[in-house]
DNA sequence: AATCGTGTCAACCGCCGATCA
DNA sequence: CTGATCGGCGGTTGACACGAT
């Protein structure tokens, strides 16, 4: 890839890490962990702005990040949320174990977009979602986005809540969404879910 | 064999929100 | 309260690989 350079004004090194490089910030992550990344570089002995040690560090050093191809269900997976929540690629990242938002940005971009602009997914039925299908709030939300598919404008999705969940959701709801889920409207059915239980966190759904 | 065009993906850039002094 | 710093994010770039001509 880039071949390392330096950069004359900040002294900085840029482009392609050396294995030599990789070992430093390896060796000092694993010995005294993440601290602080703008200056971890110095005491690791790199020439490397912190931006570029994290961005190493997420993207290709972390043991948990997954090398090789996407599999089926990964690509299942991406294409599912990015119907939903659009170009948020960490949110998606966070529903692909081991792999990063930048994996996930780069492969919608080389492969799974022309899919979707070739072979749209067609039309699915209104949905209608309750209580009685699921066991958990978040299997409540998978559900909801299943109703989902991409490249149209006209599927719709009713939601409602019962019995199942209660103490922890002590409401009953039914959203009604026209559109396969502009960000603001998933958002504004979360926010309706969110403020009626505590324990729901948005976050562990990002 | 040489050149060109295209695809892939690691890395950079700029912006923004959160936190700190 | 304010400015500085940091971490995180999404968009973009550019080097390299590889197939086509």
């Amino acid at each position: 890839m880039r071949t390392p350079r330096c950069n004359s004004q900040s002294g900085l090194t840029k482009g392609s890490w050396s294995s030599e490089e990789d070992q430093k910030l390896v060796t000092y992550i694993s010995r005294y962990g993440i601290w602080n990344w703008s200056k971890m570089p110095v005491y690791a002995g790199l020439s490397r702005s912190g931006k570029s040690c994290r961005l190493r560090w997420m993207n290709y050093l972390n043991p948990k990040v997954k090398r090789g191809n996407f599999t089926n269900e990964e690509e299942k997976t991406i294409l599912h949320y990015h119907s939903i929540l659009g170009n948020k690629w960490s949110a998606i990242a966070k529903k692909v174990p081991g792999r990063s938002d930048n994996e996930v940005k780069n492969h919608w971009h080389a492969h799974l977009k022309k899919r979707i602009t070739q072979d749209p997914v067609p039309v699915t039925k209104p949905n209608k979602i309750t209580s009685q299908d699921t066991e958990s709030p978040t299997e409540l939300v998978d559900h909801f986005f299943s109703s989902f598919s991409t490249g149209h404008t006209t599927s719709s999705c009713t939601l409602e809540t019962g019995s199942v969940f209660e103490p922890v959701i002590e409401f009953e709801t039914s959203y009604n969404i026209t559109s396969p889920g502009t960000v603001e409207e998933v958002e504004s059915f979360w926010q309706q879910l969110y403020s009626n239980n505590e324990d729901f966190e948005l976050q562990d759904l990002l």
